[in-house]
DNA sequence: TCGAATTTGTACCGATCGGTACAGAGGCGC
DNA sequence: GCGCCTCTGTACCGATCGGTACAAATTCGA
């Protein structure tokens, strides 16, 4: 019911941010009108916002974050996340939802679900650098560097109209990594 | 006249993007009245924006890219620009306005002016690590991350709530140009 | 096939949106 | 003190906002 909606929803949400998301777009880009949009979500858009965080929050958290964490050899898992990351942002022309909404104002609203969701993130890959050999501090540090590198490189590669710009970054973060 | 309210204009597009912020938290945040507001931006909305990024683009390009072309040795060019941003960032407290831009509907409305600034960014950076004896495509490679990395910086502080994570970011920054 | 329950479109609500009109307050030369 | 011109607050405009109510359409079990 309310999954199959959510890509559409979420969609609506990373083009236009959390305010600009208004009823009348959401309506057009899930093809329902309000009258079903309110039934599935009573909450009304922040809801709908906070499943959609929820959706993705648990897409990452399958698909990255465990792999991450369990995932062996842990290069392998290093490397399967920069092929879904490149997969998952379009190479940039996608934007990340839980990104926009950390420096808009719905830090506010959403703000411990954002700020789990990047934690986790950096941990996952620390967790997995650690694993392949790099040192205790080393391994934050170089997860922080890496997710926030994918962070920028959303924002360049869209600021430039630039996909290639994103493909480019995450080369060099893989060959950083490998040569650590 | 303008010049005077552009920083609190700035600041109220900076906290809420472009279409969070509306007349009503325009006005309380410049403390005009609407009357005042349309006598010195008769274009509205989207006037005011145009002169806030054309504010914000003029300081960047006296103060960090103009310094970074032609400033003399290179390297305390660079580093220059490093202190410069932390300042102006408020530690990735405070957002890149363009960098919101790129990331919403904005893209759409100041796609051109959002591309150049980040366009000579990259390109005046570049040119000093040239100058610095860097090669010339390893030059761009390393301004674009560089430029990536603090605009993913700001995201990852905000998120976290954690301006250490922004410094420490830039930290790594002058290390790895100082070392390659 | 028929009645109940679910699903949907649409009309409507008060509030707020971006923007306009304009009367009056305030400063300034003379 | 007077007239002029700049500046500002406020009332108002149609449109759209998020949200509600509800009747018609649809689905589905029996």
């Amino acid at each position: 019911m309310r999954a199959e909606i959510l890509p559409a929803l979420a969609e609506a949400f990373r083009q236009h941010g959390y305010e600009g998301a208004s009823l009348s777009r959401i309506t057009q880009a899930t093809g329902l009108g309000k009258g079903s949009l309110y039934r599935l979500f009573p909450g009304g858009k922040d809801e709908m916002a906070a499943c959609v965080l929820d959706a993705i929050d648990g897409w990452f958290e399958s698909e990255i974050f465990a792999p991450l964490r369990q995932g062996e050899p842990p290069g392998e898992a290093v490397s399967a996340m920069f092929e879904a990351v490149e997969r998952y942002f379009r190479s940039g022309q996608r934007v990340c939802l839980i990104g926009v909404l950390a420096l808009g104002a719905g830090r506010d609203r959403f703000g411990a679900a954002v700020r789990s969701y990047f934690a986790r993130w950096i941990e996952a890959l620390a967790a997995s650098l650690r694993r392949a050999g790099h040192g205790e501090s080393a391994s934050t540090a170089l997860a922080e560097e890496v997710v926030a590198q994918i962070q920028g490189a959303i924002v360049l590669a869209r600021a430039l109209d630039d996909p290639a710009l994103f493909t480019r970054r995450l080369a060099t973060l893989r060959s950083r990594i490998a040569t650590a």
